[in-house]
DNA sequence: CCTCCACAGGAAGCGCAGGAGT
DNA sequence: ACTCCTGCGCTTCCTGTGGAGG
């Protein structure tokens, strides 16, 4: 009996483990009712003829924007079977298809499935989408997840949306995702209009929410009683204080499954906890494995400070945290630079890197206030600086 | 109260790379 | 093949801000 044997034999506390995993589709969204609701009103329309409006969901990571418009396009489908309506539309994620050309391209792909479109200038394939539109009279829907990724956002809202006017029938409609606040600020005021005909704001999950989104989950993915309450309601809670991200909660249970699997026990608070640890590695890792060179230098600077105790060490006192002050990290950042041969970055730019480390969750900025001189960042790490030096000195070799 | 500190963050501009237009 | 244009990453310069210190 060999090592496969064994691991087919083995009785598993899994029913069906696919369905934690974070690609998973479920049937049924617990609270967000309202905004399938408001979405399915907005899109009605189009299984009329008639163009609906453009439509911008905004909302943290993990609240489920892509689920629940995903679950909205499906229903679409449906309904178009059912009343034979006009209506067709696309998924397209930015983040992979982060320019016009490419949204281009694969909307052409789509529409003229057997024609090959690599190599036509952007001009063409809007001239190819356009004349099947107008042709065919549908109302398409196009879904932009992640649209803050795209480099030419206004060129490619303003083709869109301008393209309607020159429609004598058909139209295309647009449902933009982001998770980026600061994304609608540096849009262009006309394709912020025109892409913000209807907002909404998916607003976090609360501990309460999270934890009947989990035990619908749980009750799948796990055969009956291999999932303890107590640990569902641990991984809730510690996925609530993350910002209420439901993808960070699923990641937990999936983990804390995993590790129980191994031992052959029913999934405990006992596992959530090692799973907490090492799903923040992995998040650390993740987080780490894509940063540019010089951000990665301004966090190393600050783990090490974090570790030596900082110039400040815990000032303030409240809790035993530890704040560094941003010039004192510039100062260490310039140290490590000349260590490791790379030219610093001016004073300016290193403030740029503190706010894209914040915007990754690596570190949290607090402005100085009372008790402290001058008006500065107080800088605090997110996570181990051990898990954090470790993590860049792997990147660096 | 004024001044100084220790920065924050806006504005302008620069060199470069890569596409679009011709 | 060539210019032109545009976005990106960055520097330089500058004005603004909130509290400490005299």
């Amino acid at each position: 009996m060999d090592v496969f044997d064994r691991e087919m034999s083995r009785e598993t506390i899994f029913k069906d483990r696919n369905v934690l995993s974070p690609h998973y589709l479920p049937d049924h969204l617990p609270h967000r009712e309202a905004e399938i609701e408001r979405i399915m009103k907005i899109l009605a329309p189009s299984l009329k003829g008639k163009k609906p409006n453009n439509i911008f969901i905004y909302g943290k990571t993990g609240t489920g924007k892509t689920a629940t418009v995903k679950h909205v396009i499906d229903k679409l489908i449906q309904a178009k079977e059912k009343y034979n309506a006009n209506v067709g539309s696309v998924y397209i994620n930015c983040r992979t298809h982060n320019r016009k050309y490419q949204i281009l391209l694969k909307i052409a792909e789509i529409l003229y499935p057997d024609e090959n479109f690599m190599g036509f200038a952007s001009t063409h394939l809007y001239d190819r989408i356009m004349d099947y539109i107008q042709n065919t009279g549908v109302i398409y829907v196009v879904v932009l997840d992640e649209v803050d990724q795209v480099k030419d956002v206004d060129d490619l809202l303003y083709m869109l949306t301008r393209a309607n006017d020159h429609l004598q029938q058909g139209h295309i409609a647009i449902i933009g995702i982001s998770n980026n606040v600061t994304f609608m600020d540096k849009l262009d005021p006309r394709s912020k209009s025109t892409l913000m005909q209807e907002e909404m704001v998916f607003p976090p999950y609360n501990a309460v929410q999270l934890k009947s989104i989990l035990s619908e989950r749980v009750a799948q993915a796990f055969k009956p009683g291999m999932c303890k309450d107590s640990a569902l309601e641990l991984a809730a809670a510690y996925a609530a204080q993350e910002s209420g991200d439901a993808r960070y909660a699923l990641k937990l249970i999936l983990r804390a499954g995993d590790i129980a699997d191994e031992k052959g026990e029913p999934v405990s608070d006992i596992h959530v906890k090692q799973a907490r640890s090492a799903v923040e590695e992995d998040i650390v890792l993740d987080l780490i494995s894509t940063l540019p060179e010089h951000p990665a230098i301004v966090l190393y600077a600050i783990a090490s400070l974090i570790r030596e105790g900082g110039k400040y060490p815990t000032l303030g006192g409240e809790s035993g945290e530890k704040f560094l002050f941003s010039g004192e990290v510039y100062e260490k950042y310039e140290k490590v630079c000349r260590e490791w041969a790379r030219k610093p970055r001016s004073a300016r730019w290193y403030r740029e890197y503190l706010k894209e480390l914040e915007m990754m969750g690596l570190i949290t900025l607090t402005m100085s206030g009372k008790g402290i001189r001058g008006n500065t960042q107080l800088i605090k790490l997110a996570f181990s600086p051990d898990k954090v030096l470790s993590a860049i000195e792997k990147k660096f070799e």
